[in-house]
DNA sequence: ATGCCGTATGATATACGA
């Protein structure tokens, strides 16, 4: 029995509940993660979603900032949310799937404009949010229980994974500091990159693309921001991954379009 | 990596995104 597993920074979850509803009709993931939602738990739209077949829920949002929900057709377990780097600000959910995966949406902080954490806290709180991931997850491992991680983790670590590697390596999202403690995160966990297990890394790779380029398309500087992750057992298990380029071009879209998985979680 | 667009808010400017 396969598995899909989706993840979609919405960048407001009521602005574009048409989108989304389209997504899942379209796509039927079993499951569904987003970050940015933008909305306080009692305006977050779930009966919509659970009239849609998606009735199970865990969902941590705040006002006008981060949030993040998990939507599912299957019944989730253990549900909850961790609070990182002592802000409670709804950057984290996860639940347990039937067949005991354990499923992790993050939406690690962007990091404002300036590289450098001396000068610019939301790039000091980045960083430590990468060190305390990584860190939890070594702890979190132990277990060697089945896992997912997905989300807008807001790094692209791979040379490919931006439009120009050289042009980016002192933007917010590819510095190599970020890249260094991102993929300290991925070894702590021996996480396989579900994507790039089936796209090679010489490949241009791209899940998010600038409101401000005149045309999106035309320009295509894009960045791979947004990751699914599984642990060692799961990968082989691997049958399909896609990036939905295509509702970067919807009405009145995110900035950041969906990243669907599928597995069977049956074969190690 | 410049660009200057998009979202949310006790708003008509500001913070934030990346």
């Amino acid at each position: 029995m396969a598995l899909t597993v989706a993840t979609w920074n919405i960048n407001s979850v009521r602005l574009r509940l048409d989108l989304v509803l389209r997504f899942l009709a379209e796509q039927r993931p079993d499951v569904l993660c987003l970050q940015e939602t933008k909305a306080i738990d009692d305006a977050f739209p779930a009966k919509a979603f659970a009239e849609a077949g998606y009735r199970h829920r865990i969902i941590r949002g705040m006002k006008s900032y981060n949030g993040v929900a998990i939507l599912s057709k299957l019944p989730l377990e253990n549900v909850g949310g961790h609070v990182w780097c002592g802000k409670d600000d709804c950057r984290h959910v996860f639940a347990t799937l039937p067949g005991g995966i354990e499923l992790h949406n993050f939406y690690i902080p962007a990091g404002g404009d300036v590289p450098d954490p001396d000068e610019n806290p939301k790039f000091a709180h980045k960083l430590a949010f990468l060190d305390e991931a990584r860190d939890w997850i070594r702890r979190e491992r132990q277990g060697g229980r089945p896992m997912i991680l997905v989300g807008d983790l807001n790094i692209a670590p791979l040379e490919h994974d931006v439009w120009s590697h050289k042009q980016l390596l002192d933007v917010v999202s590819h510095t190599p500091i970020e890249v260094e403690k991102l993929t300290a995160m991925q070894e702590a966990g021996d996480w396989v990159d579900a994507v790039r297990h089936f796209v090679p890394a010489d490949r241009k790779l791209y899940s998010w693309w600038s409101y401000r380029a005149r045309d999106w398309d035309a320009a295509d500087k894009g960045r791979r921001l947004d990751h699914v992750w599984v642990t060692p057992q799961l990968a082989g298990g691997l049958r399909e991954a896609a990036i939905l380029r295509a509702a970067r071009g919807w009405t009145q879209p995110s900035d950041h379009v969906p990243v669907v998985v599928t597995l069977d979680p049956g074969v190690a």
